[in-house]
DNA sequence: CCAATGACGGTGG
DNA sequence: GCCACCGCCATTG
């Protein structure tokens, strides 16, 4: 993928509030690439092992955990849990849980 | 060039 | 709520 893209994902990706997720698709929307989920989802695998980027924040549009089975997963779960996000039947209700930037960047209120 | 793959998404039963 | 199928699109064989 192009730089641009990759600089965009991981923008918002590091962008994404302690104690919310983010689905895939709904980064590549932002990043302007509505139909690139999958490859968010490969940058996120290809993330250098220190990067500081909250990938963990970043889930699938059902709310569901990518990386259930496996070690990561069980990174994901455990640091979602720490930033106060629900897992439940190995997935997050994204109603509470989902970033919303407009509501954060332009709709304090609620 | 064609076929298969993948930290995905949406629809239909 | 669950599972199955199809569409998406860059990368790889």
């Amino acid at each position: 993928m192009n730089q641009e893209f990759r600089d965009a994902v991981y923008q918002i990706v590091a962008a994404i509030p302690a104690g919310t997720v983010c689905s895939y698709g709904q980064v590549a929307r932002m990043a302007g690439y509505p139909r690139h989920a999958r490859f968010v989802g490969r940058l996120m695998s290809q993330l250098p092992k220190g990067s500081k980027l909250p990938w963990h924040r970043v889930i699938r549009g059902d709310g569901g955990l990518p990386l259930i089975g496996t070690p990561s997963g069980e990174t994901q779960l455990r640091r979602l849990h720490q930033e106060g996000v629900a897992v439940l039947s190995q997935r997050v209700p994204l109603r509470r849980f989902q970033w919303r930037p407009e509501a954060a960047e332009s709709a304090p209120g609620e």
